[in-house]
DNA sequence: CCCAATTTGTACGTATGTATA
DNA sequence: TTATACATACGTACAAATTGG
């Protein structure tokens, strides 16, 4: 029974918690990348807690970019994609930010994927990189 | 009155709604840098939407590193942060991703902050860049 | 230093909408 | 069509942190 791990009295939210159970179980290969979590609704009576908390240990865990959700579908495990690289020309200065709801949509990314600035130009942190030759 | 921009039949969820009307007070500098934002109960009879709506909305502003929000103070629209430049050197690449929450402590990073990650070391993206001299 | 008011955080409940299988 | 699952939105209550008198 993995409810033994939540305490109603550590002073931890009992959302974070969850987050962290469910991150550890990531993080460690248990949940493998890809796969399909537990619905909300399991998830909350395995943790015996409502399910709103265990909607605010998701968002919690899509915030950081390890799970995707999508409405009528089970959450999963955010696959590790492989980021092409990009050479940074001379004179050139990268940095990073999350992105507006514009590229967000324009670049079709989740929750907690942020975007690389180059210029006047931004790109999904998750399938780009840049480095020096 | 605000509410006006509000439509519940537009089919777009009214947290995004108020979500959006803030985002452009905050980017036409309505709402300057570190400044306080209304409180959510003022909001929530602003815009004639329940506080948990609010709370919503301010949760994804959070995601988006606009504002920045901590119990028992009002929320504030996160200050613009100037960013020290690092040069990479020969063969050394950059990416970012959301930070862990140990690294969201190490660094004292709030919610829609990326960190930017060089070899085996991470800075916070509202306070490094990277260029190619 | 203490107290009260304010404000955000947490956690529960219910109901309904919408996408997926 | 039906069942499942996540999304949205309302409500309530209390906890915890901050501010200011």
């Amino acid at each position: 029974m993995v409810a033994d791990m939540i305490s109603r009295s550590s002073g931890l939210a009992l959302y974070l918690q969850v987050a962290d159970a469910i991150r550890q179980k990531i993080i460690s290969g248990e949940m493998a990348p890809g796969s399909l979590l537990p619905s909300e609704k399991y998830l909350a009576e395995e943790y015996d807690v409502g399910r709103d908390t265990i909607r605010d240990a998701m968002a919690y865990l899509r915030g950081e970019g390890l799970v995707e959700s999508k409405r009528g579908y089970r959450s999963r495990v955010r696959a590790n994609t492989s980021r092409e690289r990009v050479w940074l020309h001379q004179g050139e200065v990268v940095w990073a930010r999350m992105p507006t709801p514009q590229e967000k949509k324009d670049h079709g990314l989740g929750d907690g994927v942020p975007v690389l600035v180059v210029g006047d130009r931004t790109y999904p942190a998750d399938r780009f990189e840049f480095g020096r030759e």
